[in-house]
DNA sequence: ATAAACTTTCAATAATTATTGAAAGTTTAA
DNA sequence: TTAAACTTTCAATAATTATTGAAAGTTTAT
């Protein structure tokens, strides 16, 4: 395999994952093409490599940078605007981790909290509801806890241990 | 907050919530339904309940059985078949973990170790396409691996241990 | 101030994904 | 064996989501 089909191998599958992560495929692919570039692109580029058009570069780039994995880049000389991604996997991990708790877990989290607070009118049904959904609270908010921890501190002992531990 | 209202706050939350655990709405609120109700359920009742088709819901119990979520039961005297799910939180957990990894990273997984793996021509960019794909290969490896552990593991000492830890 | 270079917005359209419903298939009871 | 009770399949349709492209907006150089 040469250095062409990996790319577009790479890119391809990294886009089609990003429903894994919970974003589209164009934002997915813009940020594997990000990724994998030796220098900062702009949406000239961007549109030329993916075959996409300005505007839906413009607007995947515009939530790419919401989500604070990709920034600008003023390159000195140039009138365009440039683009880099992150290039750490482990801070990209920690970013991605915490925005998708904050816009999906938290949130459901919260419903849960009020659904398995309603009053127990002694029925055997309400009974059942509020033991599943508390039972579901509780998992998704220890789950989040530790997805949060863990990609924040991979490096450290705590987890450096665990991976010895656990494998 | 009465009952009925819980209920159907939680049906909802949890499908659109489906997402996040990659199936699709009916699948996940069909699941949601059977969670909480205190006995198994007919197709029948979960049309009625859902207020989806026949069709719909046929289709969505077959998924939910392919990924071990949902049983058929047999009740004697019945003509109709009968379904519930896991009720235990933490099985559940530990099956759509296993599932979601089988069928979405470890195929991932694969191909990152492909690119990775392409011949270095010593051209800058295919340093760098290699060097990428290879930490996000060996990150999505131990991510995969530490999921599957710890859903396997929760109840054991090291969890335990490891959730005073970091909380 | 203006025009060229560039980016954003958004209504229209395309592509994808979910849902329906009725016909075909299967099982059970008599 | 047959007919009623039930489930599955799948082509058609609906709903949702992504993408385009051109007009509007912005910035910069002169």
């Amino acid at each position: 395999m040469e250095y062409k089909e990996a790319k577009e191998k790479f890119i391809s599958t990294w886009g089609s994952l990003g429903t894994l992560w919970g974003i589209n495929k164009a934002m997915a692919q813009i940020q594997a093409l990000l990724f994998i570039s030796t220098k900062p692109l702009s949406m000239e580029d961007i549109m030329d490599e993916l075959k996409i058009s300005r505007g839906n570069t413009s607007m995947n780039l515009r939530q790419l940078m919401d989500w604070g994995i990709v920034t600008k880049e003023l390159i000195p000389g140039e009138r365009k605007e440039f683009f880099t991604t992150e290039k750490d996997v482990q801070e990209l991990a920690r970013i991605i981790a915490k925005e998708r708790s904050r816009r999906e877990i938290q949130p459901v989290v919260k419903i849960l909290k009020e659904v398995s607070s309603i009053k127990d009118d002694g029925t055997e049904k309400t009974k059942e509801l509020i033991k599943q959904t508390k039972a579901l609270h509780d998992l998704t908010e220890t789950a989040d806890i530790m997805l949060n921890k863990i990609v924040n501190q991979q490096q450290n002992w705590i987890t450096k241990s665990l991976i010895k531990l656990i494998k």
